[in-house]
Formats: C-alpha cells, sequence, structure tokens
DNA sequence: CCATAATACTTGGACTTCCGACTATCTGCC
DNA sequence: GGCAGATAGTCGGAAGTCCAAGTATTATGG
C-alpha cells in the first residue's frame, strides 16, 4: 500500500480543483470521496484483523447472519437480501465458508429450488472468535468518538433509505 | 442485485442482535456497516453513470487527477499516494486507460526508475464529460442533504487523518 | 390444465483490489 | 568507488463484486 501520510488534506484539495472549474457538485464529491476513503480504511483494518481467524470481512458477514438467525439457517437469497449484496456473491462466499467447513448446504424442506445455508458447528466457534477480534478493534473505527459514530450513522440513513434498503 | 425493499433496518436489526450478545462494539458496528453500504450504493450508481463514457470509478479518478495537475502528467506513485491506492492497482488502472487512449506513458526526465503517465487530449475530453455525468447524479449521494453531507464529511475527518492520510 | 412468467441458484467472464515476489534504478555511507 | 538498502514499477495469483446467461423449480392466469 501507498504508507504515505500527505501534507494535506487530499479531500479539502480536491474540493478546491473541482470548485475552481466551476463544476457544481463539489461538495457531493467530497463526501462521496471521504466515504470512499473510510470504506477502504476499514475494509483494510477488519480483514487484518480476521486474517488470521480464515476469514474475510464479507464471509464474516454471512456467518454472523446466520449465527443470530433462529434456526441457524437461511436461503441463499434472504441472505443477499439481507447483507445487500448480489446472488452470486452469495454463492461465492458460501462456497468459501463450506469449503473451510463452517458452513453446509441443505435442501429447502419443501422448495426444491431452495437451498439452506446452516452454520455448523465449527462455524459458530468461528465467529465468536471473528467477532472477539472486531470488538477488539471497534470495527476498523479507531479514530472516530462516539459523537462521530452516531453521526456519520444518521447522516447516511436516508442514503440508504433512498436507495431502498429499507 | 438483490432489489429486494426489506421491511426494517437491517442495521438497527444488526445493533439488537449484537447487543443480545453483550458483545461490545455495537455502535461500531452499526457504523461501519452504515459506511460499507453507503460505498456499495455509491458505487453502483457511479459506475453505471460512467459505463456508457467506457470509465469505472477509479479510472475517472486517476483520470481528474491528472487532469487537475499542473503539467498533465503524474509519476504513478504519486497517483497513487494521492488516491491511497496499491501500486498495482495504479499500474492496473493505467494499463486499462493507456488502451483506450487516455493516457500515456512517458518516462521521467532524469529518473529512469520512475514513469509518467500523462493525460492525452482524448483524456481531456473525457473526463470532462464524466465530470459533467457524475454533477449531473450528485455523486450518487442523491437522498442526503446538504447538511447530511457536511455531517457525513465532517465525522469522517478523524477517521480518515488517524488512519494517516494526511 | 398447461403455457408463461417469476423465483432460486449457479456458471463463466470482466473488473478492481491487494499481496508477494521480481527487476531496474537510485541513494547513502563506509 | 562500490555495495547495501531504499524506491519505482510490473507480473502472477487470490479474493471480492457485478453482469449476463443458463438450469431447475414453482406460481399464475386464461
Amino acid at each position: 500500500m501507498a504508507g504515505v501520510r500527505l501534507p494535506f488534506d487530499p479531500i479539502a484539495e480536491a474540493r478546491r480543483n473541482w470548485g475552481a472549474h466551476e463544476w457544481g457538485a463539489a461538495n457531493q464529491m467530497a463526501t462521496a470521496t471521504a466515504i470512499t476513503r473510510a470504506h477502504q480504511i476499514l475494509l483494510r483494518r477488519i480483514n487484518t484483523a480476521l486474517e488470521p481467524l480464515g476469514l474475510t470481512f464479507s464471509r464474516f458477514e454471512a456467518l454472523a447472519l446466520l449465527w443470530f438467525s433462529r434456526k441457524g439457517s437461511l436461503p441463499l437469497g434472504k441472505g443477499g437480501d439481507r447483507l445487500q449484496v448480489h446472488p452470486t456473491s452469495v454463492t461465492n462466499t458460501v462456497d468459501r465458508l463450506e469449503a473451510d467447513g463452517l458452513v453446509d448446504r441443505i435442501p429447502h424442506p419443501t422448495d426444491r429450488r431452495t437451498t439452506l445455508a446452516r452454520i455448523t458447528p465449527a462455524g459458530r466457534r468461528r465467529v465468536v472468535k471473528a467477532a472477539d477480534a472486531l470488538a477488539e478493534i471497534g470495527f476498523g473505527l479507531e479514530g472516530m468518538s462516539p459523537a462521530d459514530l452516531a453521526r456519520a450513522e444518521d447522516a447516511l440513513v436516508d442514503l440508504r433509505r433512498e436507495a431502498g434498503d429499507f
């Protein structure tokens, strides 16, 4: 990675450049860039913390979803809806979890189109460890005060709602 | 994609599940998830808007950086620092821009290790169109009020600073 | 009742990102 | 001067995401 600390905030700089060309939407550009960059930081930290456990963030999310579910199993498509990811990503994720023995696929009792992903005992043990590891690093959000956490989450609610998340 | 509108906010739900297991860091989990999801939404919208122009967000970012630079060229590594991406990603991005004739590689005048990426006239034309297209869709942030834009950007500054961006 | 449409999942391919390893070149210091 | 170490970029490979297309199964409407 580029391990370089810039002597200025690149987003502020970009906003100035943008404004100088009268392109409008400079504030949206700045916020979009900030979100993109924040996501980059998070993902890197989280995946680093999960790597010793053989997990990635997306695999962890899927595993946690199953863990929270009442019966320990969910139709693949249901999981995709919750995590807002493409069906092909679910297939991919479950393939890998299954290869590691953390999940298995079982047929749906009544709908033969549907496959259920079910968390295994090994999966339960793993997800607990992973949750601890993530709590340890504050989900990669070190640097943000409790007030900032709330502000960020709050500011993004309308975007998510308007995008059709819920 | 999962084109499903859930009857509840999945993040609020996750926070409840999390809290029920006394795992702490529930707020950080919720914010991390919100940022992740916001990024997903943005990226999809932005790439959809850029697709008719043969660009992706990352290619656009690289092109815009060159466009804003005084000489229209930058060492590849310098670009990576600005955009905070891995050197191999820069190579990949510049490869594709070069294949499309939007950029070319020229040798650094004094340091033979270094390669400069230079924006071409076609690249300049393209990046202007792309900027218009992105301004048109508000950089994918429709749904956020000006106040939310400012709040989100502000709340993320400390995270970025603490992560070593600037 | 059966043809058509919708749903669930998978496969193959494109793209982006990262890591590890490698080559080429420059810098610093004895 | 010359060698060790840093720096710049590239290649190969793994992982994640998406799209388009395809198979199998279920739901629906005339």
